[in-house]
DNA sequence: TCTGGGGTCCTAGGACCC
DNA sequence: TCTGGGGTCCTAGGACCC
């Protein structure tokens, strides 16, 4: 059996824990720059308020019904769910944690009540934590999810499943016409890996419920809808197609991308953003120990809005990978120039990493390089940069960016001159829709 | 005025090669 | 009437996830 662990409204119930006014009062948590809901409290949520929602559509709440918004603080989500992960990992011998609030957690071999002993994990993360969390238990990481969105579903509306299984749901350890009536009484589209479009095309089809799909013909959904969907299918049957993984591989890219609280209308305005950007993606570069053979940057205005459109992207190859912040600065403050158009509100910008491989092969091949006394300088500096920035906070160091030296709030790096890693004449043309 | 920020996988089609 | 048959690599686009 699979289980999976899932904290319940989860940004919420952490404002929950250092608010408890916030208790019984419908919440949100909104986006970067305020601009959309990203957690809703079950208050919130019957308030029709749904994921994503503008806050502007949602912002009259507030008089109407006491809604509380707040912006969302990240760095107290990851300390909290790195507890709730440690709990949770008691309930198997094997976790993958799967998003910062929820995990999978392999029972093979455990002994015992499942449900049981779910139970008292539960209570564990509740007390210790003060965040709720249902759990699913399933034979396949699909029935488990059904399971969770069960567990889930019948302590948020009555009615919908019996009441025994609220908090907890062990799909597992029931009679198949037990099993049934549960999946037949869950819309298809709450199935993990139906999302909008096929559930729509499944209900044309006639595929209503959970249990219509699962007694769906494999061949005949894999040759309308792809080996995805099948395999859905196929592990809603029981049998085991999506492995528990508990070493996630490496990033294949890194992205760091904002939507501007401000339309952004100058080249220094930009340049800035894209070296903030790439300045935090080539953290993450070095934290999961990678280097990056490939820079994008890209720039557009806003989708939702009337009047001139622009959208403009450039990928700058490097000679030779790297995980330099210097070197992923000035090839951004490179891109800024030339993906710039004047005249235009900017609304979003991104810079991504691509064409990630390891750092120790690379740096296997630079020891026989010529310039290896600066190659091992160069680590040590990017080393000490992290180290810093990761105690006395972010950007505390920063590396100084093409064309505009802008002062952080600790000190600024100078930029040194060297042959510059990427290869402009290699650079691709910029993507443009004007 | 005001609409998040990350990721993954699969497929189809074109270029190119022998 | 009727153009060879595979194979690989790359890219764009579409679907999904939280």
């Amino acid at each position: 059996m699979i289980a999976l662990i899932d904290a319940s409204n989860f940004y919420v119930s952490c404002e929950r824990v250092f608010s408890p006014r916030l208790q019984g009062l419908p919440v949100v948590v909104l986006s970067n720059n305020d601009g959309c809901a990203i957690a809703r409290s079950d208050e919130a949520k019957a308030l029709g308020i749904s994921m994503g929602q503008p806050w502007y559509q949602i912002r009259h709440f507030q008089q109407t019904h006491n809604l509380v918004a707040l912006s969302a603080n990240f760095p107290l989500y990851g300390d909290v769910s790195d507890r709730i992960m440690t709990l949770a990992a008691g309930l198997g011998p094997t976790q993958e944690i799967y998003s910062i609030d929820e995990c999978f957690v392999l029972l093979d071999g455990v002994r015992g009540d499942l449900a049981d002993r779910a139970r008292r994990v539960r209570a564990r993360i509740l007390q210790w934590t003060g965040v709720p969390c249902g759990v699913g238990i399933g034979s396949t990481k699909t029935m488990a999810k059904i399971a969770n969105h069960v567990a889930k579903a019948a302590h948020r509306k009555p009615g919908s499943y019996a009441r025994e299984l609220a908090h907890v749901c062990d799909l597992g350890n029931m009679q198949p016409a037990e099993r049934a009536e549960i999946l037949t009484a869950t819309d298809v589209g709450e199935v993990w890996g139906v999302g909008r479009r096929y559930a729509m095309q499944l209900r044309e089809a006639g595929i209503y419920t959970a249990h219509d799909l699962t007694a769906s013909d494999p061949a005949i959904i894999r040759r309308r809808w792809g080996v995805v969907l099948e395999r859905t299918v196929r592990e809603l049957q029981g049998f085991r197609c999506i492995g528990l993984d508990d070493a996630p591989a490496a990033k294949q890219q890194i992205a760091c991308t904002r939507s501007f609280g401000h339309p952004v209308q100058t080249l220094a305005a930009l340049t800035e953003a894209l070296a903030a950007f790439a300045t935090r993606a080539a953290e993450k570069l070095r934290a999961q120990g990678s280097n990056a053979g490939q820079l994008l940057a890209f720039t557009h205005t806003s989708p939702f809005r009337e009047g001139p459109s622009y959208s403009g992207s450039l990928v700058i190859p490097f000679r030779r990978p790297t995980a330099d912040t210097r070197e992923l600065v000035g090839a951004a403050g490179l891109a800024a120039h030339r993906i710039f158009r004047e005249g235009f509100d900017l609304a979003k910008a991104g810079v991504m990493l691509m064409d990630l491989s390891p750092a120790s092969r690379e740096q296997h091949e630079l020891q026989l390089d010529d310039d290896r006394y600066s190659t091992a300088r160069d680590q040590r500096l990017m080393a000490a940069m992290d180290c810093l920035n990761e105690r006395y906070g972010k950007g505390t160091v920063q590396s100084g960016s093409v064309g505009t030296a802008k002062q952080g709030k600790g000190w600024t790096m100078r930029q040194e001159r060297r042959t510059p890693n990427y290869t402009t004449e290699w650079a691709q043309i910029p993507v443009v829709r004007a």
